[in-house]
DNA sequence: CGCGATACCTAGTGACACGATGCCTCGGAA
DNA sequence: TTCCGAGGCATCGTGTCACTAGGTATCGCG
């Protein structure tokens, strides 16, 4: 099942820098991996996913660097900061808060007219 | 706790007509009770829902009505639609399986180095 | 050699929540 | 009585942000 584009607003940096405080992932890589940890949810294209990685490292949540494969191809690899991280509790602390309210609403018994 | 208001988008039709599905209500009443439903979560603007209102209403999912309290003060009822119950049915499916493709991801355990 | 996958990037567009603003009524306080 | 806050409706302009489309380059394979 595909979701509405809008319903991803704000989440794919959470998305990001939760996988990164695993490991350090390039972008192609981050790309797949989202879609296989959702199950085929999520399938970022590339025009989505650059854009949120340089404004996370423009705002020092992340740190870039260039690391070339045996076969000769060049990643560009990205690794969380600290500030970064406090960032990710941050928003997932704010994720729980909002899919609570929200599911709140749900929770209200509706009418079968 | 506030919310990142970006990740409201696309899920506030969802909870109008969730609460459309229980009762009629008018939009100044639908603020209030998207706020104490959420137990302050949600703070809409008016700016922010009789756009969706009205988008709603043209899309076949609402319908509105006029009516005079007795205190002589005139409100715009909103009433939900069949095709608004199956709109309703649709989206909350795809609100399940967006945050379940969501905490998939933040199910990960991360490292914390 | 061509093509698909890998791997990076940017520019333009469009959807949409929000703040600002405007109009009107009512009740109570100054 | 005048004013202001709350109730109640509405629209417009702005800013954020995901996405489509486009561009470059390397690699492995048929």
């Amino acid at each position: 099942m595909t979701v509405d584009k809008q319903l991803l607003k704000g989440t794919i940096p959470l998305l990001v820098l939760h996988l990164l405080a695993r490991d350090d992932l390039y972008g192609y890589q981050l790309i797949k991996s989202l879609e296989q940890v959702s199950t085929g949810v999520f399938q970022f294209s590339e025009g989505t996913l650059y854009p949120v990685l340089h404004s996370l490292e423009r705002d020092g949540m992340l740190r870039a660097y260039w690391r070339v494969s045996e076969v000769g191809r060049k990643r560009k690899y990205y690794a969380i900061t600290d500030r970064g991280r406090r960032e990710l509790t941050g928003r997932t602390a704010e994720w729980r808060t909002f899919t609570g309210a929200v599911d709140a609403v749900l929770a209200e018994e509706i009418d079968h007219g």
